[in-house]
DNA sequence: AAACCAATGTAGACAGCGACTACATTGGTC
DNA sequence: GACCAATGTAGTCGCTGTCTACATTGGTTT
């Protein structure tokens, strides 16, 4: 016996070794293939380990998806902050963050955006969707303030600014997508500028003044 | 006994209705809800029954994203028909047809969508969504023509033309979705109108001149 | 009209799965 | 050291997908 196999009776984190070997099954083989007898096989756990954590396989799915939201609003918190204050960058950096975050976690932006899940009705899932949808909205509502598109009703703008993150995102992250791999960062960046444009252009926060 | 019932042996057309009540049941109860089993208790036909006309449940899902593409496209297409000649038009039209259909079809437009299916390697429905996609590109490509965003790249201007409805089809037609049933066509048609521009403009025909 | 046959339905079997139960083991707390 | 909640194990049940053998049908050929 190696060492790897000397465990416990306990596993130590076996929620979240649920969580990370869902992902590569999911990625792999598709989430109607996913199963949680599998899983438990894969962490050499027996079969009904893995209902201590999650109550159902729907369970499990939520999980990831709300996982998912988090780290969503993450990435594009992050890219925002890496770009400095102005708000037209600012937005512009967390569409390219959605979407780049999509093309690194296919499997968990696929399961995140998986239409079964709001059958379901998690709170804590909802909670996630929403706090994701108030940092967007909240974003966009900053460049509006400054004359982005200041005359649109804000629902219409803040639609119109996550349908693209999230449409290219499905289109991209399908097998046989509308790109290929070497020129998709300028794609993206293009497609971007393309809903909130940056380049030629002085920073919004002189012409605030 | 009632008349319904004095079916014969044969079913008539077991398939149609396989597909047809397989949207309902998605419809209500999810994707991962449906089962081949249970669709043939509804047609009261033998558990074996559907297998004549779907080899696993991954061929029923298949068939179902490939009449998909195919209603998309002759959605988008009739959208077009319906409103002339003027390229820009007909594009406005078709993107507002697109987010039209996945509204009104839900079912079948999450079905089309599932990532999963990408992993089973159809051929119909790979031509399918190469059809779908060969349909909105041509119309891209005829409003760039006459100068929608010339200087853009064909690729990159595609993207963000098929990615809005897309994404704003994903947004919509979540539960606790962006947007309220009422507004809907509107935001619809002001959202479109963002990546597609025709109002205050006088026809492209006699600008071409 | 009778024979034929491919398409389509039925019935049974099997392994795998989700979900539940009773029981076992652990590590931390009093 | 006793206790106990958390966590894992093992067994069971009904359901599912998928396969096979068999039954029924309608259309075609002769």
């Amino acid at each position: 016996m190696s060492d790897a196999d000397q465990r416990s009776y306990h596993h130590g984190d076996l929620r979240q070794a649920l969580l990370d070997r869902a992902a590569e099954v999911i990625q792999s083989r598709g989430i109607e293939a996913l199963t949680l007898r599998g899983l438990a096989r894969d962490l050499k756990v027996s079969h009904g380990a893995p209902n201590r954590h999650f109550s159902c396989k729907a369970d499990l799915l939520t999980a990831i998806a709300t996982e998912g939201y988090s780290q969503l609003m993450r990435a594009t918190l992050s890219a925002a902050n890496d770009v400095g204050n102005d708000p037209w960058v600012r937005l512009n950096a967390m569409g390219q963050g959605f979407v780049h975050w999509a093309l690194n976690n296919t499997a968990q932006f696929n399961t995140t955006m998986h239409p079964d899940l709001s059958l379901y009705e998690s709170a804590e899932l909802k909670q996630a969707t929403e706090a994701f949808r108030l940092t967007i909205k909240e974003a966009v509502a900053a460049t509006q303030e400054l004359g982005n598109h200041s005359e649109e009703d804000l629902e219409t703008l803040n639609l119109f600014t996550i349908s693209v993150p999230m449409g290219a995102a499905m289109w991209l992250t399908q097998k046989d997508g509308l790109a290929t791999h070497v020129k998709r960062d300028k794609l993206v960046a293009d497609l971007i500028e393309l809903v909130v444009p940056i380049r030629n252009r002085t920073s919004s926060l002189t012409q605030e003044t």
